[in-house]
DNA sequence: CATGAATGAGATTTCATTCAT
DNA sequence: AATGAATGAAATCTCATTCAT
């Protein structure tokens, strides 16, 4: 049932075709995005991206092939965006901050990257555990750096890996589809404190390299009770 | 294309006709969970039900209409259950944990809660937004008054009931679909220890340029409970 | 791939639906004999049974299926009506003439058979197998009754059968749909003709009881001779 | 509906061009032996054939064409093979029972042959009937030419054509397709002890009640030949 | 209330054929 | 001559909904 996705598959090369399947993928991004995968059309697709009926299958075998390749798409592109945004950065903190605002960013330019992969649980589970595998995979490692160089206090990083991208999730969802806008860096700022505090290797106290952390208080006692008990 | 809510509708009371119309509803939640709502069809929900075809509509106007019903309702008895686990609790940190638990205990139990609910947003929007607005709703007041009680730092309470649905939400999914399961406690663990620090009152320190990251109140006598407790 | 004949099913015996079911089975064996099965469409059956597209549905999960039904039903109906016409006859050649037209008869009414029989095969190989395969039975155990009984000579049945089937559809082929009639029985008296003498038990004269033709006439050598080169 | 038979048309001479028209011929047999007429499709046929869709269209103006033509080539081919292998010989049972064989053997090695010609019935009727026709003219007049030499009995020549052939088709698909071979001699054999008997220019005995039956012509001769021959 | 036969709009998919290169 | 991308007509099949009983 599940199809190799577009990264495991030679792209051919031909300008000619790919012109079509490039056009017939962004359609199929857009209808898929507004009317959902059952509701939308193999017409609407062809309709919306110009071309005839029939050509839709010369590039397509079905209609699911199209929104596998949709979603494994829009996985990697937002996935090597996030990527190249915090590439440069030492800190965690930095990192979680402008990964949320990459992502948000590029849900808002793509306000039907939700309403797509949402989708896929019902078309291709598959392709749905892809999405959301893969990027847990780079969130693992990413954290797991983290606690290594003792910027992020241990905790299983899978379960937190996941934390965190609910998190993302969640405030995208709510920040790009439900219109009362507080302004991005707001809701960052909020964001950021929970998972700053949350992530801070020793809760409180100890600067050393981490940036964010530097806590500094004292209640030494309290801090070990909360170890301990929670 | 939105159609009034359940809660909005005047049910008929005879018992006779209930114990059908549950029968229904039963069958559509099971049936919308396993094969999504536009593959699901009218006949797969009697024939669920064991009631004939037509019967059907007399119940009910439309598919819609028992999606939407099957969507509130579920939305409605998670909330409850929620509510009373945590009716007695006056720390929020056990407020928070007892709520992840009770979710994910449902989830596990109603197999298609969430497959159901994802898919309302393609169904009728409106129910969906219903379904995390109520949530939202709840969860924004319980977290104000802990940040009123001391018991938490003080943010934006609607964004930071966004971030702890998308916790409790993306865990809850990883947790009940992909079944490789560390034990609800472990993960719970994890969770908790996230938010614990993440919510506590006194951040750590060091405010630096993010704007809503210094509450620094007072309210020991709460922070205290919550290491002691949590 | 293969569905149970028509024979094998158990008929529900509402008059109700049936009415409609025998309109689709009648108007199908004709639009499939006009057209040819892969050239008719549902939309032919059912307009010319009378009734919507979708009722085809009701009654029939596609197009294969009805078309099984209707060979089916053709070859049961064949049988049954050769099996009453030869059933008191006591003398082998009378009842292959009597067969044979019987069948040509048929075969005029029904002007469809053939042309919906032979393309069985590239629709339900399994279906037109037993079209010829009861056919077949039943010749084989007449003729090896007639064989017991000293009326026919002896040799393989089943091969014997075949070939007097292969008379009886190509003659009748020839003369339902090539149109320049020359008169059933005339037909009939050739071919009888044919089968008689080449199924007489003793090939040449004399037709006392011998029954299964113990050879005991001379001209051993030449026979043996016949047997060797022919 | 129907076109000119190959044989009627000027068939280009370009070598270079036969070899890809060749291409296409063969693989157009192959295909609609293996799918069918109307399942087999163009793409598929250049495909088996090795040369691009549009190709197709260079040597024949539509699918029916090459259809038709590959009919009209398989009967041509089969014809002359028979004329050949019979061409030899005086004994008209000798004829029989070569020309069984050799159709035979050119159906077991050609397993499309049957499956092909069936459905030029839908195809071309003309052509279905060219088919037939053809074989059968050459029949009647070699069984003519026998009647004439004494060597068979006479009857309707035209009906008796039929019935040989009937016997040979219907052998021949039993032989072919259902494949519990019981030996090609072995079929023949039995094949031929109906027909030599049924040919016979001296009916054995017996006219009893079958109008036809008294020939009574002399040709002794004629049969002791056949007789000792074949 | 309950039933289920009947409907027909609409969706996916196939494929013979064309045509610019 | 050869190619193969593009086309769009047509076919199968599904199913929400109606309605007479």
């Amino acid at each position: 049932m599940n199809r190799p996705s577009t990264s495991d598959r030679v792209l051919p090369v031909t300008p000619r075709g790919q012109k079509t399947r490039q056009k017939l993928l962004r359609a199929a991004e857009s209808v898929f995005g507004e009317k959902g995968y059952e509701r939308a059309s193999i017409a609407d697709i062809t309709r919306k991206g110009g071309v005839a009926l029939g050509t839709f299958y010369v590039y397509f075998p079905d209609k699911q092939s199209i929104f596998v390749e949709v979603v494994d798409e829009l996985g990697e592109r937002l996935r090597r965006l996030i990527a190249e945004a915090v590439s440069g950065l030492k800190d965690r903190l930095q990192v979680e901050r402008t990964g949320l605002r990459t992502f948000f960013e590029f849900a808002r330019k793509h306000p039907n990257l939700y309403r797509v992969v949402r989708q896929a649980e019902f078309v291709d589970e598959a392709c749905y555990r892809r999405y959301y595998d893969r990027f847990a995979r780079g969130y693992v490692s990413g954290l797991t750096q983290a606690m290594d160089a003792g910027q992020v206090r241990r905790m299983d990083p899978e379960v937190l890996a996941y934390c965190l991208m609910g998190i993302g999730d969640f405030l995208g969802m709510r920040w790009v589809m439900w219109e009362d806008d507080p302004g991005l860096e707001r809701v960052l700022d909020t964001a950021m404190a929970l998972i700053r505090h949350g992530l801070e290797p020793r809760p409180s106290s100890k600067p050393g390299k981490s940036p964010a952390a530097s806590p500094k208080r004292g209640a030494r006692g309290a801090r070990n009770a909360l170890r301990t008990l929670a």
